[in-house]
DNA sequence: TTGCTTACTTACTAGTAAGTAAGTAACTTG
DNA sequence: CAAGTTACTTACTTACTAGTAAGTAAGCAA
């Protein structure tokens, strides 16, 4: 593997998650790494291209992450991926989709498409996570899991938004009650 | 008052909550208006002036809103809020901060404190509206007040985002297990 | 060693961004 | 009626945008 290209991606989804996909250029990428925009035209002929790569990482991030817990208790699970959003939020970050969903009528349509894929995943498993863990007695909640699962994940996205404006406080607090909500 | 600026302004609103306020240019404003981009610039001499406008604006229509239904007990304004929300779900926007908060770092510290004091006003709001609501034993909830006012403004500020992700039958779910979580 | 591929650089284009200076027509005010 | 104000237009600048064409140095493959 390039080390290039790797260091691009990584680069652009930082900058997608700081700054907005609008917002930043090849510029922004090709400084820090001291390259010319012409060497990131070579990886990613279209900055759409660039996007699809950094959702596509994300994506394989997130698998991989649902995989290595599969074994843990589904309030655990829950709990882990309440600590990678506070991760984010402690690096200044909002979450891919936070960032993409307001650009998304700007974006191309496989663009488009592999951020509704992405939703459709994150959405799909914890859904999944909570009906499992309402089986098990460990969650406790109102209505069908896959609304419930779509609250949990409002909350979680929002509250990478909220902590911007109002400071990282606000995801503590929604990220505790979210999580105190299910247990009882 | 001047027409034309009121006609830019609105107009800008809407660019902001459909295309994100990076995204947007003088002249997307300009042409539907029939005018030249340096009229823009004569009433907003800056973007940010136009930005400030505009959530100007909505403080404005959100006193508005609440001053009016402070009689009603507070599910229905609570329900009435949502349905705000859900009026700009169905005309393809997301809220003003949705929409703001990912491009937070690029905009000027005037917008950051104006959008900072527009967060404050809905977070209070909604917290003395669940106060009351708890102890005219209209909403029954765990947690402080401020807590679950995050909950739900997040909630509801995310459901336009995934509605436009995938489609306002999110929006609708969200919306109503959000309401009916605080009736019991 | 010849030729092909990879990973760039150099140098450029065409388009668009925000913003401004100067001019003007219509309306308002003393 | 004269002077100023309002609401623009015309014409422009500077800066940056994504994207490209052509060249090149290094490595690998037959």
């Amino acid at each position: 593997m390039t080390l290039m290209k790797d260091k691009i991606v990584t680069l652009a989804d930082k900058l997608i998650r700081v700054k907005g996909f609008n917002a930043f250029s090849y510029k922004d990428i090709a400084d820090p790494l001291s390259v010319k925009n012409a060497a990131v035209h070579y990886h990613f002929p279209s900055k759409a291209d660039l996007g699809m790569a950094v959702i596509g990482e994300e994506m394989q991030r997130f698998q991989h992450s649902v995989q290595q817990w599969q074994q843990l208790p589904e309030e655990e699970q829950l709990a882990l991926l309440v600590d990678v959003f506070r991760k984010h939020c402690y690096a200044g970050n909002v979450c891919l989709m936070g960032s993409l969903a307001p650009d998304y009528e700007t974006l191309t349509p496989q663009m488009q498409e592999k951020i509704n894929e992405m939703a459709e995943a994150i959405v799909e498993w914890v859904t999944t996570c909570l009906e499992k863990g309402r089986k098990n007695k460990r969650f406790h909640f109102k209505g069908t899991a896959g609304d419930r699962a779509l609250l949990v994940i409002s909350n979680l996205q929002s509250s990478l938004l909220l902590a911007r404006v109002m400071g990282p406080e606000a995801f503590d607090r929604i990220g505790r009650q979210l999580l105190e909500d299910l247990r009882s």
